[in-house]
DNA sequence: GACTCTATCTCGGTA
DNA sequence: TACCGAGGTAGAGTC
């Protein structure tokens, strides 16, 4: 990785046109090719970037950046505070905990916990437009499409809405319920989910798994 | 801004839980004390990262990064490569040409670039479920609503066609008709305007502002 | 390669 | 502050 510290300019043309007036400004170009340039402020966002593969070429004043799909990268170089670089070799990468993935894992293993009586008939069942995280049947043996988020936004009815138009042209099936399951759903989802006959279930991942008894969590 | 390159291991707790081995990596101190670490491939997004504000408490051997949401990082410190800091100052930032913004803004000015005879009623009509683009009369004094994108897909027309589910309800406005407006239109987008009677429309942002009169573009 | 969906999304705007 | 939507979304997985 090389680390240029440097006043400049940048210009990118490409999917829109973007400029950065004259300031001191980090320059990262990684051993893929990358090159993202930081401010002294925001943790997540470079100013600009380019994502790899690039063609950089270099002069002592000019950085010209390109890739194949027509964009472009230009940092004018003003003074050169400093230019080191490093060898860091592979990263093993992150490990996760907590996504939705690990949220369908726990509601398939006990699918009771969305309501009583609930069994599991498949996850991922699949319909004309894409799976459905699970298809329960409740207590009385109807049908119950279930769509599961960490978040729940509009977006997220939507998507079960297409399903339940689909899964209710199955005779085998219908009538088939909705079930929109998140750790948080929020207020136009809700008003969208109401409007669609969907029913809504707030979970909360450490207590599915067990670390936090559910009496606990007044506190 | 202070750039630490180090090899470490790093935890995260928070809004999920995530883990990084021993490995070198960049850590990227910034003025308003956000955090980042950064592996030497993928221009966009660290591996881990605290926004900011944080608090930093820091010993030799290991840094804990706290914040107000309970989020933490703990970066422990096997080997510090190299330990320098710059002073970075204030950034302009980042003055963006092109964006959504920009196209609503000069449609808006001027609807009848959709239409003859299209006249603007409100921008960001508001809904239950969000605000349309814009809401227009068009010559005949039939209400219209318009979602414009950059980039349209299906995702626009689902939007779109949620919001004419709604606005169709009131008895002042209804009927309403759909229109799309977008740079760009996917094929697929297309198909479904088609199947729920909504209209579509290409623009040119480039056209719109003036830069290139209609009949440059042939060239 | 194109399409789909998630994200510790980030970031900006607004009520 | 919370909510909402855009983003050069990025990045991962699937077909």
């Amino acid at each position: 990785m090389r680390i240029l510290v440097a006043r400049c300019t940048v210009d990118y043309e490409g999917r829109l046109a973007a400029h950065l007036a004259e300031a001191v400004r980090l320059i990262m170009v990684k051993a893929d090719g990358s090159i993202a340039i930081h401010a002294d402020g925001g943790a997540y966002k470079p100013l600009n970037w380019m994502n790899p593969p690039n063609n950089l070429t270099e002069t002592p004043e000019r950085w010209t950046v390109t890739n194949t799909r027509g964009e472009q990268l230009v940092i004018e170089l003003l003074e050169v505070l400093s230019d080191v670089t490093h060898d860091l070799g592979s990263d093993p990468g992150l490990r996760k905990d907590g996504v939705e993935a690990h949220l369908q894992e726990l509601l398939a293993a006990d699918p009771s916990v969305l309501e009583d009586g609930f069994r599991l008939v498949r996850r991922e069942y699949p319909t004309a437009v894409g799976p459905v995280d699970m298809l329960c049947r409740d207590a009385a043996g109807a049908a119950v499409a279930v769509e599961i988020k960490r978040r729940g936004e509009t977006q997220g009815v939507e998507q079960l809405s297409r399903y339940l138009e689909f899964l209710n042209n199955d005779p085998a099936l219908q009538p088939v319920q909705g079930l929109f399951v998140a750790e948080e759903i929020k207020p136009q989802a809700r008003v969208l989910a109401d409007a669609r006959g969907i029913r809504c279930k707030v979970v909360d991942y450490a207590v599915l798994r067990g670390d936090r008894p559910e009496d606990l969590r007044l506190f």
